[in-house]
DNA sequence: GAATTATTTTGAACCGGTTCAAGTCTACAC
DNA sequence: GTGTAGACTTGAACCGGTTCAAAATAATTC
């Protein structure tokens, strides 16, 4: 009855002590009990149980195993983000079946606040990093890389070509798009654009747009116009919008295209949820979709089943990004891994050939 | 130009010595730099940035500083769960929000199988673990006390007074959903409800249900039935159908109540999930919900607004149940801390007075 | 110029484990 | 009785930082 009061939950130490052995030897009863004879295996058990010892702490292990065994996810987003937002939803999905199928756990990296998002980056207990580009991507980048750990970026045709991405092909999706938008006889277009630069929106220039810090963006219209010049469409004046796929700011620019005496008859909206906002807005001013005009989205987040009418869109595939985002990090360390993974034409409700009055 | 060959990242003491300042100055420079004289400061950094360190790894940072910052959500289901199941999802959703608020991390500790399950749990490196109880919820609570770290059960109606709980009362939200059912006129009802003991369907006779080890479904079924009991109605033949909140064994259940003569008017389902299987079976059979048989759940996830008819259920405050179980975590610790949230009533479409011809 | 006080810096202890070369012990063969 | 392989144990080094009392240095006061 050596030391009655404990103030402070017992260690290996005590618990080899308390058994008489080494700590080597108490910390191979826990990790390879298999090394150890019966009998002090057993002696060393009860001693942990007597002095109220319940395995070692990872805290300890984790640093001379070097290992977390969990990867974070970081994005320029509230928390919530990750539960809310339906893309990320399924990219979580991918991501989350390669660390079930791997063993690996999860962390999630994100922050309100600038401040916070450097600290939790710089302090987040993981062995890599998958990054969810949206915007902000920069310092994303910027930060996971002085943490000298793996990362990948994702959604991100980033220039920089000593990262790691896992991405589609921005180009091809969007020439896809404006291609069934073109076939289907649509010679009057507008494009609805996701930010070119940080926080911009309103009718674009071709500067903003070439100069563009969020290449998905400007991939994307590139795409549109590269495919529709091939039909022999004058693309100059085709409006693009920038907008920050909120009401707010796609609203506006549809103000602006149905109060034209030619309205566009083709939406080329760079994502789901801007076409998601048009469709309402068309609604709510009785423009029938797909009679009168036509829109096209892009990701193909599982909502595009069940809007009205159902959205036609380039499919993503979303899930599977994920599943190589984990396989990057796992088995690629930091070494550069650049994958493009192909994209869908989903043709669902909302397009159709355009209103005979309009066609040239 | 001393080693030009660094194999190993530079560690803190490296850049110390570099800079020919001690250990804890260095550490100074980068935790606490006002305290530390400004040449002094910048010889370090530069020593730092010309061996590349780029700051004090948080695993080494960890142990001496204890916490590590984030809090554990755990649950017996593959990972993905978080992310596709709705209950879960409005429930991250209050938890990120309090975790943001304060900023904390989150990490998801989950596992496919239960070996994995024990790893994970033992080994997460958290300050703490909200627990979803599902199922499971023994084993999940066992291995979160051996942890020896604060833990909250959430949505467990535990009997064990010990552990913390945040959670609704679900004897008093079943008695206000049958309530609504008897004011409306019903007095044949069927229940369909959730396991009552690990992986148990079928018909549930009473001593199972007394002794369920899963208290919320059998504290439900006591709810409806103390409840009905008021009313005046006989509720020992009421049906009960224990069930994994699937089709296959929810479409037996069904089979059998609406091949009787007399099926019930009022399904009284466990939750929403069940509820949702069980208006689509009903549709599928052409029956009327709510002109033949009126529905109410239990849960109020979100798709109770868009199913055909919009489900009438017992509405959890669940995001609120996330942010009080972040708070039981962050303010209470180790504490005991018991929380029974209210439920509220939400009346939809799915409920309706029984036909002319079924009331008594 | 000595005594105080304020500001910096130091160095050793500590956080809680894991690892592995070297040492001890046992058993069995010859 | 000696040699040797096999089975356990030991103990020191290490993982990468933080902390704080004490020492050193600088600035102020009288």
């Amino acid at each position: 009855m050596g030391k009655l009061i404990l103030d402070k939950s017992p260690k290996l130490a005590d618990v080899a002590r308390a058994a008489g052995v080494s700590k080597g030897t108490a910390s191979n009863v826990f990790n390879r009990p298999e090394i150890v004879s019966k009998e002090v295996r057993e002696r060393v058990l009860a001693a942990a149980a007597s002095i109220g010892y319940s395995g070692p702490d990872p805290k300890g292990r984790l640093l001379s195993a070097g290992k977390v065994n969990a990867i974070g996810v970081a994005t320029v987003e509230p928390l919530g983000y990750f539960f809310t937002d339906p893309f990320a939803r399924v990219l979580m999905t991918g991501i989350t079946e390669a660390c079930d199928a791997s063993g690996t756990g999860i962390s999630l990296v994100s922050a309100a606040n600038e401040d916070e998002l450097i600290w939790n980056v710089r302090n987040a207990l993981v062995d890599g990093f998958i990054l969810f580009c949206l915007e902000g991507a920069e310092r994303l980048i910027d930060l996971s890389r002085e943490r000298q750990l793996p990362f990948v970026a994702l959604a991100f045709g980033h220039r920089d070509e000593t990262i790691s991405v896992v991405a589609v092909d921005n180009v091809a999706g969007a020439r896809v798009a404006a291609r069934h938008m073109a076939e289907l006889g649509h010679r009057d277009f507008a494009i609805l654009a996701m930010e070119f630069q940080e926080g911009g929106f309103g009718r674009a220039t071709a500067e903003r747009i070439s100069g563009s810090t969020f290449s998905a963006s400007g991939d994307r219209v590139k795409g549109y116009l590269d495919e529709l010049a091939g039909w022999n469409i004058d693309t100059s004046p085709i409006p693009i919008f920038e907008t920050l796929a909120d009401e707010a700011t796609v609203h506006p620019a549809l103000e602006e295209l149905f109060s034209s005496p030619t309205p566009p008859t083709a939406l080329l909206a760079q994502s789901d949820r801007i076409a998601f906002i048009a469709m309402d807005w068309l609604r709510a001013r009785g423009i029938s979709v797909p009679g009168e005009v036509s829109v096209i989205g892009f990701d193909g987040v599982p909502e595009c089943e069940r809007s009205t009418p159902p959205l036609t869109t380039i499919q993503q595939p979303i899930a599977e990004i994920g599943r190589r985002a984990v396989k990057a990090i796992l088995d690629h360390g930091h070494e550069v891994w650049r994958e493009t993974l192909d994209i869908e034409l989903a043709v669902r409700k909302s397009t159709a050939p355009p209103p005979a009055r309009r066609i040239r």
